[in-house]
RNA sequence: GCGGGGGUGCCGGAGUGGUCAAACGGGUAGGGCUUAGGACCCUAUGGCGCAGGCCUUCGCGAGUUCGAACCUCGUCCCCCGCACCA
């Protein structure tokens, strides 16, 4: 049965080779003086589910590379690790304990995890653990040819070591303060809280008003608004009449506040203590004194204030607020608006009413026109020049100087509220704004370390390159960050233990750590002092003290010390879009901080997002396809050559089923095709059209080259896979094959497509003969030598022909009895060269034998500029050659005869004045 | 609002000044092969045409140019991110 033998067993090729590279070590990367390291790393995951084909695109483009940079001659570093630090999981835990059922169908269902081990992940570490060994084995089903040495968890206590050795330092610096931060907090969990972790008001955002002080003898009113430098133009209050206040000791004041807004003062780190009630309705008609101008404001009635928005006192700007001016109107009061933006005479808020038609307090275009008279203003406006103080400053410069003056005088204050509510936690407990005081912050705002984060930025490259004004943009936005977590897993905080390292501060600089692990893993961790980090990474001190107090024999930490000098910097790092602004910005400030800058990294690659079946994947709302699947059903290597195929990878891909499938056909022809030709025996003499295959070949190896250097991996595959599938089926169709020709193609495409199909490529290069492994052999160059333009120039001869005579025979449909083909004469070939050279009319004419044709040399000219004509110009004998060469294939596919005129001696129908070169008249009887 | 990206044929998506009615992939239709189907191969897929041609198209409008999908300006629309979270 030796046909099954060459049918494409995709499993059993897969084993076949997983074994025999996980037997040998041609992964795994040590430092090697005589050759140039590459060094790369992919965001490690978080393991808290399995994998779906979207991490699929995410791990395999950085193979691809490093196959590629292997094959180069690279000594290739790709190194892979388990981020397992973080609260989510402890989240999932919980649900399964409660036997959530939405969590339990998707573990269960979705992920397939067995029951009996299904029970044990109420512990949140078996849950990680659990699934970094399933990414681990994905990985290897995959063909990755990752250097599993060094693999480790970001709970390793090694790893626990070195995060911090990195805070110990940060601390030195003083990069890391204690602080205070308002964050979104769950009192269920006595917690913060993510995003991901909400049950209803994720959208909403934390605004922070200005709280206003107006007295009454001891009494304060706060009242709340996000634009302070309306006060000038208040004409009164709004209290509703429905609702009892209260009277508060705040910070040894007494306000009168809502009684939800006490409360929330409280996560704001007020000392509050209700002493008192008061009824909405007891309020109105009070007068009270504004900080600023010192004027009586009085209170009014409005039963759209809500207490639950704020303090629950509203201040009442008429002129600008078109809901203020509407319910002053309805009341009926006496009170003129006041315009304090711009020195115009109607009423902003009144225009702003009448022109949209609005009629009472109900109508919903409210909502719009305070949107809009907000932008406006915000925007464009400047405070009316009558304004003491404030009068001619824009209104954005207004807004932030009346806050910080009314603060410095202590009659205002901040107070933070969601833009929306409620906000819910997954919990089902109502989250608040609280200001958190021990909390301990990583200082991006510090300007040094912004300017050298910047300066990092600058000396890297950026794939895709647009995205480094983003960079730039986030480094700049990055405030002080929260660094420290109550809950989780991970390392604590070295300089107060009952806080964790926050899980993004922990990975900030990880991947100086794999060019050490596969060392550090086997030594214990106590030994694992400051002093020994500092030897290894940043060469201080000298290693025998440091040996001598660590109990770290002295050579293997000089070892230690080499192979980090060997590998770092990294060159690339690749990672998903979500994390520019995160992850990948920390990675830099991080590195500046600790590291030289010669060891600042060098790159960074960003991903776009999966679609499935044009849809935005989600695992939680089990909108994925696990990879695990994909693999069981398609093979490997087909998932590998569609998900590299399918978009370049900052672009968004989408995992379509049918295109799929017909990715797989395509790889299994292409398995065909070289196993044909590893069989094909004959001595057919080389001919022009096995030249142009060999080109082809050594062209497309140009370019998968340039595009590969630039991590296009569409475009690689476009030139190395689908163009030349194309070339090799036109081959076959134009001409017998040549056993060698198609031997020759098949060495330099078996390796060509090596880094996108590995599996498949092996299998072919071993029955191409060759004993070593396919993933270390050389990667073909582009061959000049080789490629040489005039036998496209040939090629495209008979493929332009043919479209030609294919266009004649349907408009005419005439059935051809015999075809003639009248080439060009010389003089048209000289002109064309003249063209192309960039000659003008008159410098043609001065030619005697030019001159002969002096109607129809301007008349070609002006049809054919320097552009247009081809860049090679066949000589008449040579277009003569290629058409005789191919007589017999064209009569074939014309099924007909056909003649070839140098000169035309038979042409009814004057057809030949239409040839030029490369494009011979065509007369069809 | 701020920042980033984008609008191309039935669809996805190349293309960034002339060789563009527009690569490649998908879909559809016709044909070949086959007992049949699948796989594979060929052809067609904006309109017209009296032979390789002409006309109209690359969100919309204007401009630069001998010439624009591609450059400039304006305009409309769409997508993504905006944090204490992986």
């Amino acid at each position: 049965m030796s046909k099954m033998a060459e049918e494409y067993d995709v499993r059993a090729i897969e084993k076949k080779w997983i074994k025999r590279w996980s037997d040998s070590t041609v992964f795994e990367a040590g430092p090697d003086a005589k050759r140039t390291k590459f060094y790369l790393t992919v965001a490690f995951p978080y393991p808290s589910g399995s994998m779906h084909v979207g991490h699929g695109r995410t791990y395999t483009v950085p193979d691809v590379i490093a196959r590629f940079k292997r094959m180069q001659g690279y000594n290739v570093l790709f190194p892979m690790g388990w981020h397992v630090t973080g609260s989510p999981v402890l989240g999932i835990a919980e649900r399964i304990k409660k036997k959530d059922e939405k969590t339990l169908k998707i573990y269960g269902g979705l992920y397939k995890v067995p029951p009996e081990i299904l029970k044990d992940f109420t512990n949140p570490e078996t849950i990680v653990r659990h699934f970094s060994n399933e990414y681990h084995g994905n990985m290897v089903d995959m063909g990755y040819s990752i250097d599993w040495t060094r693999e480790f968890l970001s709970i390793t206590p090694q790893y626990s070591k070195y995060v911090e050795w990195q805070y110990k330092h940060l601390h030195e610096q003083g990069l890391i303060k204690m602080g205070e931060h308002p964050v979104r907090y769950c009192p269920g969990c006595n917690n913060p809280v993510g995003d991901h972790d909400l049950l209803q008001g994720d959208k909403a955002e934390v605004n922070d008003f200005t709280i206003i002080k107006f007295r009454m003898g001891d009494l304060v009113l706060p009242a709340a608004t996000l634009r302070p430098e309306t006060i000038f133009g208040l004409t009164n209050m709004w209290v509703n009449p429905n609702v009892t206040y209260v009277k508060a000791k705040v910070d040894g004041e007494t306000w009168v506040i809502s009684r939800e807004a006490a409360e929330k003062l409280e996560y704001l780190n007020k000392n509050v203590e209700i002493v008192g009630e008061i009824k909405g309705k007891d309020l109105v008609g009070k007068k009270w004194t504004d900080p600023l101008l010192k004027k009586e404001i009085p209170i009014l009635p409005a039963e759209f204030v809500n207490p639950d928005y704020a303090t629950g006192i509203v201040m009442s700007v008429p002129a600008h607020a078109p809901y203020d001016y509407i319910a002053l109107k309805d009341l009926k009061s006496d009170l003129k608006p006041l315009v304090i933006i711009g020195e115009g005479k109607d009423v902003p808020a009144e225009k702003m009413i009448k022109d949209m038609g609005i009629k009472d307090q109900k109508d919903p275009k409210l909502e719009e026109a305070t949107a809009q008279l907000y932008k406006e203003e915000h925007g464009k406006g400047f405070m009316s020049k009558w304004i003491p103080g404030y009068g001619g400053l824009s209104v954005r410069v207004a807004r932030e100087k009346v806050a910080d003056d009314l603060r410095k005088t202590g009659d205002a204050d901040i107070f933070y509220e969601f833009s929306e509510s409620p906000v819910v936690c997954r919990c089902g407990t109502r989250c608040f704004i609280k200001i958190l005081k021990d909390q301990w912050f990583l200082e991006y705002s510090d300007k040094d370390w912004k300017k050298k984060t910047h300066q990092c930025l600058e000396g890297m490259e950026i794939v895709p390159p647009e995205l480094k004004t983003n960079f730039s943009y986030f480094i700049d936005w990055l405030k002080d960050w929260a660094c420290t977590r109550r809950v989780g897993l991970g390392t604590r905080f070295p300089y107060d233990n009952k806080w964790l390292i926050e899980p993004l501060s922990d990975s900030t600089i990880y991947m100086a750590f794999y060019t050490i692990s596969r060392h550090v893993k086997k030594i214990d961790a106590a030994k694992l002092t400051p002093e020994f980090y500092d030897y290894v990474l940043l060469g201080k001190g000298n290693s025998e003290d440091i040996s001598k107090k660590t109990c770290v024999p002295k050579q293997e930490m000089e070892k230690i010390r080499e192979e980090f000098l060997y590998w770092y910097p990294l060159d690339w790092r690749l990672s998903a879009k979500d994390l520019v602004g995160n992850h990948l910005s920390f990675m830099m400030f991080h590195h500046t901080a600790i590291y030289p800058k010669e060891m600042w990294p060098r790159g960074i690659v960003v991903f776009g997002m999966g679609l499935l079946e044009g849809n935005k994947m989600s695992s939680s709302k089990g909108n994925v396809v696990l990879l695990s699947d994909a693999m069981r059903d398609n093979g490997s290597d087909t998932v590998r050559l569609f998900l590299m195929s399918n978009a370049e990878p900052w672009q968004d891909f989408d995992w379509r089923e049918n295109l799929v499938k017909n990715t797989g056909k395509k790889l299994r022809q292409f398995y065909e095709q070289v196993n044909a030709a590893i069989a094909l025996e004959n001595d057919v003499p080389e001919r022009d059209i096995d030249r142009w295959l060999i080109g082809r070949v050594y062209d497309a190896a140009g370019k998968t080259n340039a595009a590969l250097e630039a991590f296009q991996t569409r475009k690689a595959l476009q030139a190395s896979f689908f163009d030349l599938m194309n070339d090799l089926l036109w081959y076959s169709r134009r001409c017998d094959m040549r056993a060698e020709t198609v031997k020759e193609f098949s060495e330099v495409w078996v390796r060509l497509m090596a880094p996108f199909t590995p599996y498949t490529c092996e299998e072919l290069w071993e029955k191409l003969g060759h004993k070593d492994y396919v993933s270390l052999a050389k990667y073909p160059a582009a061959d000049h030598a080789k490629t040489r333009p005039e036998d496209n120039a040939k090629e495209d001869l008979i493929k332009n022909l043919m479209e030609d005579i294919q266009h004649i025979l349907e408009i005419s449909k005439i059935k051809p009895s015999r075809i003639y083909l009248y080439l060009a004469p010389e003089w048209k070939r000289k002109l064309f060269a003249q063209i192309r050279q960039g000659a003008k009319i008159a410098d043609v004419m001065k030619d005697l034998e030019m001159k002969k044709y002096g109607k129809e040399v301007p008349q070609i000219m002006q049809k054919y500029r320097k552009d247009e004509v081809p860049e090679v110009i066949l000589t008449l004998d040579d277009e003569y050659g290629t058409l005789k060469e191919a007589q017999k294939f064209l009569e074939k596919e014309f099924n007909t005869t056909l003649e070839i005129q140098k000169t035309p001696t038979e042409d009814p129908e004057n057809k030949a004045r239409f040839a030029i070169p490369q494009k011979p008249g065509i007369y069809i009887k």
